[in-house]
DNA sequence: TGCCAGGCCGGGT
DNA sequence: ACCCGGCATGGC
């Protein structure tokens, strides 16, 4: 019924057939995921490898040997990924909430429903929607789809958005397109991500060679515009 | 060499 | 309900 969702669908296999399974996160464990979503946030990932790879190098990327880390020691650590103050008091937040309510074992979060857990995520100090939502999916493996700066710039781009189309609104679309398939949606937003790092950057963008050129028509755009496309 | 990067919060209209 | 400044580093 909704071209939306049949381009959405389009779009999927294509980039599947482009690049191929991603195997994201970029982590060896999902608290490594847990710890990266809080790290990233407005941040070149680059960095963000410098302070797990501090973290590692120091025994501390783990659930209580970070906890009890000093609150300098921790942001000497992570001081490479940038606003580091911030993002150690978020750390110590999210960690004192895993280790009380779930002794820190991911075995032991995952069995609890989807909507609780982001309630309870969104409700901790410096956890927003992506963040919440990149350690539903990547770390705990819960069917739902991660909406970034590199989802909406190319949806954006490629008159499926709306610039004023909100976090919830855009994440509705893909959850509406496709079943409850975490290993699907994993898929889907790393293939993104791949979409954006390569051709769709504000600065030098790539768009004569993005992938998604596939699908444009009458001269690389789409026929409607999201809020038309129901 | 500025601009940018896988956000989020808090205070002000 | 928006809007905006602050947060900070390293890469290109």
């Amino acid at each position: 019924m909704s071209s939306s969702r049949q381009f959405l669908k389009e779009i999927y296999s294509h980039l599947f057939e482009v690049f191929g399974a991603q195997k994201w996160w970029p982590a060896e464990t999902p608290f490594e995921v847990m710890v990266g979503a809080i790290l990233t946030q407005n941040t070149n990932w680059k960095n963000v490898e410098k302070a797990l790879q501090n973290l590692k190098q120091s025994a501390a990327l783990q659930p209580n040997a970070m906890y009890q880390l000093s609150t300098s020691e921790l942001e000497l650590l992570i001081q490479p990924s940038g606003f580091f103050r911030q993002k150690a008091k978020r750390l110590k937040t999210f960690l004192k909430y895993f280790l009380e309510e779930y002794e820190g074992d991911v075995a032991l979060m995952k069995e609890k429903s989807t909507s609780a857990l982001r309630e309870e995520l969104l409700a901790l100090k410096g956890i927003g929607p992506e963040t919440a939502d990149s350690i539903l999916l990547y770390a705990l493996e819960k069917p739902i789809f991660v909406i970034d700066a590199y989802t909406k710039r190319i949806l954006f781009r490629h008159y499926l958005a709306l610039e004023e189309d909100d976090y919830e609104s855009l994440q509705d679309r893909f959850h509406s397109s496709f079943a409850d398939d975490h290993v699907y949606f994993n898929e889907y937003h790393a293939l993104l991500v791949q979409v954006g790092k390569n051709y769709c950057r504000p600065k030098n963008p790539k768009c004569s060679e993005c992938p998604l050129n596939a699908f444009n028509w009458n001269g690389g755009t789409y026929q409607r515009l999201s809020s038309s496309m129901e």
